[in-house]
DNA sequence: GCTGCTTACGCAATCGTTTGCACTCCAACC
DNA sequence: GGTTGGAGTGCAAACGATTGCGTAAGCAGC
């Protein structure tokens, strides 16, 4: 029923071959020819069919992103929605739409990448939140099939990769407080199996130490990036006989969760507790207090990633260099001196 | 370099036809025959190119979702990632991908959906933030290409759609504040052009009226759904000689900016001024004080409207009358009488 | 007038599937 | 023993493009 490009070349009184040509703008067709048939296209209502386009041309100019797990949990966090953001921005940009599966169990999410990378749906791949022992991250890398991580890989140290230096972020983190004159700081993780959890909490330890104080494990609690494990790490904290004065929150989300248990409690920040989180997203200046955090720059992450990528489907050889993007702690009331101190 | 089918029937010493049906699970194969092939399938690390498939069968298993012009701006707001939740939620529960290409401009944009429409990428599409005189559904209507909006048609009422009662939802707000004894009123509103704003208005208006109170159109400012049109309308309304009491915010993002500005001028909420909001975002309740507003179901919108499309494009003949989420009222102290009154 | 080079285009194969139709068996029936 | 009929497969066309190669026309050069 659509128009297709034969059905230009028989009004047009040329082949379909010649109509191709036009198309990709080849040099070798008259000009008379070029506008006679683009002045039908036109009339026609022509558009070529992507589909057909890909099978021959193997390429689909779609990159494809792979919805972690409980994709339903995922966008609760702003983080995912800004480096999406940033993908979006440049792979639009630059003439690439994003298709995005998901799996919803732990196979599934090799399913659905089998889907897109057999299926020949995408020309290449971002993967979000690397795990320690990525079966993705694994099953991309064997086939050598284009893609960039998000995170980075310890089994896989030769990937594409755009990255912070979490290590270094959650060492200003901790470092900020030191300096704000707390010796007892807490950490609130992530999900153990996560890389960036275990690097914040490296970044986390080595402050400690550097200033000459003791990570004591009682001070550290693994949760999810939710607020809820926030509300949780909190009141295992208060109730601790010797409470940290500051907490390191891995994520802001986290942080919010802490915040809100506080004032249920009725503790004020930062004078009862000071706290830093991480991703500075855009609703936390609007916190209570206002809450400090390191930016990571995830709309630049985003963007990044999909430069890096889309270089690299197109063979110009990226760097193999993981791509770091720096971070700057914004510090806000939550980790400040109390105003009445 | 990928095995096709063809290698598979080779080796299974069978035809394609054959591989193919067994993969449909035609009954017309004996079970020797396929459990051959499949078994061959599995040796060979078959699986089946998408796209070959798409372009007989003219059906890609996709939906497709433009991203509205300022792509950057959009996902600020936890309005989208929340309905793509729901969307993604449904859709790879039944079996279906998510497209996401985006316009910068307003031409590009009709150009996006061209790509996905006439490009045979999609099955079908879904529409957000639909204006008052959208070029895109007229153009996928014209098509009748399988679509389902994210709000409401006038000019296309007999489209599928799904969309809460805007209009009743702001009554609900309005008469809220008018049952806490508020008198003047303000409305912060968004983009004259969308549709969403002229039906949260006339809900606003309507309530005022129906209590014996007027529309003073000096309290209604008009923005777009930023953190800082709530800003500049706070300090428009508080530099009024004669101040409203109360506002309701078209959007939770905006009551924000709001009372942002009103903290910073040192203005306490709610005793100078009552506020509710629409959306119930997730930090809704995290803010200085929490934030009363009309959850609008928004993961529920996302979900539904994805069903709605597949049903659609399965031509299982959905209901074209909207589909109506309902709301709810979910009040917190920013709207509730001062705790010192 | 023949050769040889360009220019501008067409032919036909190809990409990896699906599917309508035809065909071959073989058992069952009269 | 010929006819039917169904079960199980294969053939080949089709989906809508791209592209290597071939070729006709035109012109220059000798």
């Amino acid at each position: 029923m659509p128009v297709t490009i034969i059905d230009v070349a028989r009004k047009a009184g040329v082949s379909p071959s010649t109509v191709s040509r036009v198309i990709s703008n080849n040099p070798r067709i008259s000009k008379e020819t070029a506008d006679k048939v683009r002045r039908i296209m036109k009339e026609l209502g022509y558009h070529p069919n992507e589909i057909a386009k890909s099978l021959v041309s193997k390429t689909t100019r779609t990159l494809g992103i792979i919805l972690p797990r409980p994709a339903d949990e995922l966008f609760q966090n702003l983080f995912f929605s800004e480096v999406i953001r940033g993908i979006v921005a440049h792979a639009s940009r630059s003439g690439y739409d994003l298709l995005m599966a998901a799996g919803t169990s732990g196979q599934e999410e090799v399913d659905a990448i089998a889907r897109l990378v057999n299926g020949r749906r995408v020309d290449g791949i971002i993967l979000l939140y690397s795990r320690r022992d990525d079966p993705l991250i694994a099953y991309l890398a064997e086939r050598s099939f284009p893609f960039v991580l998000i995170g980075r890989s310890e089994q896989y140290p030769q990937v594409l990769s755009v990255d912070n230096d979490n290590v270094q972020a959650a060492y200003d983190a901790t470092r900020h407080l030191i300096a704000q004159g707390h010796e007892r700081i807490g950490f609130v993780s992530g999900p153990p199996n996560l890389i960036v959890s275990k690097d914040r909490m490296e970044g986390y330890v080595k402050a400690l130490a550097d200033a000459g104080l003791q990570a004591d494990p009682e001070w550290i609690v693994e949760g999810e990036f939710l607020q809820e494990s926030g509300y949780r790490a909190m009141s295992y904290f208060m109730n601790l006989p010797k409470r940290p004065t500051a907490l390191v929150a891995i994520d802001d989300i986290v942080a919010f969760g802490v915040l809100r248990g506080l004032s249920e409690l009725g503790f004020r920040v930062p004078r009862d507790l000071s706290i830093v989180g991480f991703n500075n997203l855009s609703l936390s200046e609007l916190a209570t207090p206002p809450l400090s955090s390191i930016d990571i720059g995830i709309y630049q992450i985003g963007y990044t990633a999909s430069q890096t990528l889309i270089r690299a489907v197109r063979e110009e050889s990226g760097q193999l260099q993981p791509i770091i993007i720096p971070h700057k702690l914004v510090v806000r009331e939550s980790s400040l001196p109390p105003a009445d101190a």
